[in-house]
RNA sequence: CGGGCUGUAGCGCAGCUUGGUAGCGCGCCUCGUUCGGGACGAGGAGGUCCCGGGUUCAAAUCCCGGCAGCCCGACCA
């Protein structure tokens, strides 16, 4: 490509309103450009580095034996009543956006689910048709509360998406563990160091998820890591263990009740009781929820730590909590539960040690002061609840957890018969005669968020340094005062003529320009090799070459060869 | 969805307090000199000052109402 003739414009100075060094750099190379919030044009550089990123995934995926297909970006409403998710549209956990058209209500697809539900469904007849993964490349639409970070949370972003079909759970394990395989080659040929960890699946569904992190400023959550074991899970479902401490509790005071009117937040406890001396850490924190069978469970955890609903349950409302004559908002605790059939949930922690406690009454504007587990009340469940901090103790060996912020550059789900029971169509029949739902898996890898990552990942001060696999181009090939010497214009012609038939892409600066001009762009635009030709090197019949990664460089001979630069 | 800030040339910004001819830097066009790390000189093009209403002889500037963008929080497939 001959650089006079790019669609190219590059900024000397940042530009105003980029949150993120990646972004910004993307934007003063001339890669892309911000239409609105959250939606951009993928100027010919960008599109080029985009267009490499899919065509790694396609390579992995086509490997791992899925098959390419192209579903629709806007689908009918009703396919997404049949699945029940249109009731959470609008909602943040599915931003879904509509349009009204002649035929009715369309959606612009947030995820595909339902459209490759029916879609499979509709081909599958028979267990020798499976198992079948198929996979697509395309525009999703998603009216994001706040985009951020260029390319990394966008209203309108390339997905790859895709969606095995199995038999039976076996069936499915494998195939979920096949297309987990593939996406770490992904990351693997793009330069990024990525880490799967365990999450909860939100708005998608399933059981078994894993989101796969990369480390990085920019990124948006934080995943539990242990470096003794290996453990990773995301915050949302990361647990942790509690070494027992003994207690010599049998001289501890009997559980008495306290009048507390008006105190309800943690804040008004600690205020409170702070003629006492009662630290928060020998409080209890106590909130009302409904488990995944619908059922109220307290959850108790000590006051200082934020409680972690486990996946499927849910915060009980105040409407609900009001309602409810167990339950008094502001003074919900750990006694006298199960008598108004509701059961309680405690923190590995308050059992590790065992009390005395300060906590609620389960009466109006009342606490209870000095309650010993296993004496004034039996927990129904313990587990861990709250949301994981840094130095928690590793669930597997109990080494010191640490906190890592990064990015979630893909998701994988076992959705298993989520979808298939849900909608009309998605079965097969099987090997004796019986027709039995489809186990599904859903794995989604954000294309164009991974090329804002990149450039956050691939960076120094003076511009983009892009890994081989994704560059635009091999090559930037710089001439130096050709505009006045013939000699020099007629070589480096030559020369991109050259490397081009030898099958380089070369991205061929032929513009006039000062040298520190052209210097200054190749730096900023980062192909991984910038070649530059000039009167002296003419002179002795050679082009240097030099490394945007190192700064490593050397010299080749105008005739070649020039396998040195591969 | 709450709180804060911003909207002026392609980009980055000043001007607004105290109303009166719309500016600077970069970029862009022409000519000349220069040119192996963002050159210099001369000349030039480019604006619904976010939108609507109000006050005023007069509004980028003051007032009211919208819209958009950014930041913090909430949320996040």
């Amino acid at each position: 490509m001959r650089m006079s003739q790019l669609l190219l414009r590059t900024l000397r100075e940042n530009p105003a309103d980029t949150d993120s060094e990646g972004y910004a750099l993307l934007v003063r190379a001339g890669y892309v450009r911000r239409l609105s919030s959250g939606v951009y044009t993928f100027l010919p550089l960008g599109l080029k580095v985009l267009h490499r990123i899919e065509a790694i995934v396609r390579r992995e995926l086509d490997r791992a034996g899925m098959q390419e297909m192209l579903m629709p970006a806007l689908s009918p409403i009703e396919l997404w009543d049949q699945s029940g998710r249109s009731a959470r549209f609008g909602t943040d956990a599915l931003p879904a956006l509509t349009v009204d058209g002649r035929g009715g209500t369309y959606v612009l697809g947030p995820t595909h689910e339902e459209v490759v539900t029916a879609t499979v469904g509709q081909e599958v007849e028979s267990y020798r048709q499976l198992p079948v993964t198929v996979y697509q490349i395309q525009s999703k639409f998603r009216d994001e509360a706040r985009p951020r970070y260029g390319l990394v949370r966008t209203k309108e972003l390339v997905m790859c998406d895709a969606y095995s079909f199995d038999r039976n759970p076996e069936g499915m394990q494998a195939s979920y563990e096949k297309a987990v395989a593939a996406y770490l080659e992904i990351f693997a040929a793009v330069e990024l160091e990525a880490t799967p960890v365990v999450a909860q699946s939100g708005a998608i569904g399933g059981e078994v998820n894993h989101e796969f992190m990369v480390p990085s400023v920019i990124g948006e959550d934080h995943f539990a890591s242990c470096s003794a074991c290996g453990y990773h899970a995301n915050t949302e479902a990361a647990e942790r263990q509690c070494s027992a401490q003994t207690a010599e509790l049998s001289d501890v005071a009997p559980r008495r009740q306290v009048a507390t009117p008006g105190v309800v937040t943690m804040d008004d406890v600690v205020a409170h009781f702070a003629a006492d001396e009662i630290a928060l850490t020998n409080m209890v924190k106590a909130i009302a929820a409904t488990n995944a069978d619908g059922e109220i469970v307290v959850i108790a955890v000590r006051g200082d730590r934020e409680v972690r609903l486990p996946h499927g349950w849910d915060l009980l409302d105040d409407e609900a909590l009001t309602a409810h004559r167990g339950l008094h908002k502001g003074s919900i605790g750990l006694v006298g539960l199960a008598s108004h059939g509701i059961s309680l949930a405690v923190d590995l922690e308050l059992m590790a040690r065992p009390g005395p406690w300060l906590c609620g009454g389960n009466a109006a504007d009342t606490h209870d002061v000095s309650v010993v587990i296993g004496r004034d009340v039996e927990p129904d469940l313990v587990g861990s609840f709250v949301v994981v901090e840094a130095g928690d103790a590793c669930p597997n060996c109990a080494g010191a957890l640490e906190l890592v912020r990064s990015v979630e550059a893909a998701h994988t789900f076992q959705l298993g018969l989520q979808y298939s029971t849900k909608m009309t169509g998605a079965s097969f029949l099987d090997e004796d005669g019986t027709e039995q739902p489809l186990w599904m898996g859903c794995y989604g890898i954000g294309v164009s968020r991974l090329l804002g990552v990149l450039a956050e990942a691939h960076h120094d001060d003076k511009g983009l340094v892009w890994p081989k696999s994704v560059a635009p181009f091999d090559l930037h090939l710089v001439t130096l005062g050709a505009n006045r010497n013939p000699d020099l214009q007629t070589a480096g012609d030559l020369l991109y003529e050259q490397l081009t038939r030898e099958g380089f892409s070369v991205l061929y600066d032929d513009r006039e320009g000062s040298p520190g001009v052209k210097f200054a762009d190749a730096d900023l635009l980062g192909v991984p090799i910038r070649l530059v030709l000039g009167a002296k090197g003419l002179e002795r019949g050679v082009v240097e070459w030099r490394r945007r990664s190192d700064d490593g460089e050397g010299e080749v001979s105008l005739s070649g060869p020039f396998s040195e630069l591969r």
